[in-house]
DNA sequence: TGGCTCATGTAAGCCGTTACATGATTTT
DNA sequence: AAAATCATGTAACGGCTTACATGAGCCA
């Protein structure tokens, strides 16, 4: 993020809230101790940078940072995905809920996703989002767009399926609670 | 995992394996001290159940066990959504990159891609998985087939751009390594 | 006999979040 | 005058993984 040009932890901070927060998140306890971390290391420069009576800190990558940071963005082995969402597990066991029950927790990942896409639009259309004119970020943007649309569109079928079971009931269609 | 017939800890962590593991991981060290947890709870209850000369503990939900999955289960509030990918992190940060070390990301994710659909159609085609008659396990296998096989469209097309570029190369589609 | 699978567990540590604490500057 | 934003930081805690330790039973 300081090579896209953030200079504060607080700018990166939001930053990442319009980007990356969506497959690589941090919070201000992360950000703020792993500066201090980068700058220990000789990754980062720190420098003082008041804005009126208030302290600041700018940073900016180091020779040693920019090779760092090239070195990690240019290998291709080991690359971490990891993912964990609770709707998925629940439709997973979903032979233990009802009909009912079920359609609830699509109805509701569904209508996540739809807000989730809202908000990826609303950021497309930022006119400015700080990166000048490059392109990556604009295109994992897209790929977060089209992903939650996917999703969107699985989940939106899975709630067909259940209304349309609803409406005409077979056995077996639907269980008792949980209770063996 | 316990109402889905499994008994013992090392089966659960089975079970895990080939089938919520992609979008929800679990380790011994989680399992074991979670049953004892849940047991101190009352929601579930272990009987020594030895194998041989080898001491077994098997577990059973309670009835207070099962209110208490079903409650959860039950509510679409609050959904936990959560992804890490350091494709799509280095894809964001493409800009700094030249074609062909994008490139070598993009490849390695799709490749990734294919090993895990390859994965996932294995533990399809298992003749028995241990849930029975259940379908709610199936359909979540089948959402991950979907979704990897979307990723791997993504990261196909992305490929092929980037080849073709590289065929007839223009000004600024190549940059210099990370230096300023 | 050796290797694999079944089986249980703990300790150390990493990564990261939440909540709290503080306060100036800018906007309404 | 109040509210929002800019700005920095820490402490406590949660959740989870890795590595380690142990050993019996089963199969080739």
């Amino acid at each position: 993020m300081l090579r896209f040009g953030s200079r504060t932890g607080y700018d990166i901070k939001q930053k990442i809230e319009i980007s990356t927060r969506f497959f690589w998140g941090a919070s201000y306890g992360q950000i703020y101790p792993e500066l201090k971390r980068l700058e220990r290391m000789g990754l980062v420069e720190a420098e003082a940078d008041p804005r009126g009576g208030v302290k600041r800190t700018a940073y900016k990558l180091t020779e040693a940072g920019e090779s760092a940071l090239h070195e990690w963005l240019a290998d291709p082995s080991d690359l971490l995905f990891e993912m964990r969402d609770e709707a998925l597990l629940k439709i997973f066991f979903g032979d233990l809920l009802t009909d009912a029950e079920l359609l609830a927790n699509v109805r509701a990942r569904r209508e996540w996703c739809d807000q989730v896409v809202g908000l990826f639009h609303q950021i497309d259309e930022l006119p400015v989002r700080g990166w000048g004119k490059r392109e990556s970020p604009t295109e994992a943007l897209h790929y977060g767009i089209e992903l939650i649309e996917w999703m969107r569109a699985w989940y939106e079928r899975k709630e067909r399926e259940l209304k349309a079971r609803a409406r005409r009931p077979h056995p077996g269609g639907t269980r008792a609670p949980g209770r063996r």
